[in-house]
DNA sequence: TTTCTAAATGCGAATAATTCCTATTGACAA
DNA sequence: TTGTCAATAGGAATTATTCGCATTTAGAAA
């Protein structure tokens, strides 16, 4: 049972890495996920593949945080809430983006429009009762 | 007539600059622009004051676009229209973030919410029409 | 099988944004 | 004048990310 390909068979852990968490996780924590069962696993290739990725549609980024880019394999459009305090990154499932918010913004801007993020943040739960 | 204090005459030029441009600058932008009428600014002074004024809320960031953090001078919240392609930002200022979001979100989060950031992207007019 | 090509990768060097460190300066009070 | 403290310059240090190049691999062609 060593017949499966070894091509694409880090691009696969990373992306399914990605898809498997709700870390909205950085480079550098998928490659330390990763590295326990890949041991020869290297920082570029997951920056690498994730660039591709992203450049395929197939994950998304949050942008930064707390000067760490930030990913997300989900690549539905949905909310963000993210902790200012630890960096968390929570999904709002339950909050929706109003449709015609998007005609909106393309009507003001003047141009088309390709993507849309909503983030809101504040201090998350644990970091709130966090005694210190 | 230079009779008004020195002490924070690069600090408030810091915090004009960033006021009075819709530009939504980064770090850099601010002391290319005040390098010529201030020539013993330094970068670093920059840096540190406009992290003072992000702590005081009286600046707010935008994120990182393109590697590199963007701020804005109006606190007000607003709606941004970034342009994947050159880097552009836009004030949606027809946009409205409906008030019910914040709630909605609250509720979801489970958890306080201080902030909120509606960004949305494409690729701009101007450079939609450039020939290349 | 052997050979060839192109993609995927490891690894270390390079880059660039940002932060840190230390000496200096200016404002102001005693 | 002296002391203190915040603001600053300037350069070194840090750190996330990208780049360059040699190696490996899959799969096609010979």
């Amino acid at each position: 049972m060593e017949k499966a390909t070894k091509q694409f068979r880090k691009r696969n852990a990373i992306l399914n890495c990605l898809r498997q968490t709700t870390a909205h996780p950085s480079a550098d924590w998928v490659f330390a996920q990763l590295k326990p069962e890949i041991p020869d696993l290297s920082l570029g290739t997951v920056y690498r593949n994730l660039a591709l990725f992203k450049e395929q549609g197939l994950i998304s980024s949050l942008g930064t945080v707390n000067g760490v880019e930030r990913f997300d394999g989900d690549t539905h459009p949905h909310v963000h809430y993210i902790c200012s305090k630890c960096g968390g990154v929570l999904d709002l499932t339950h909050v929706q983006i109003p449709e015609e918010l998007n005609k909106a913004a393309a009507a003001d801007a003047g141009a088309e429009v390709t993507g849309c993020q909503l983030t809101f943040t504040g201090t998350c739960s644990h970091c709130k009762t966090e005694t210190r």
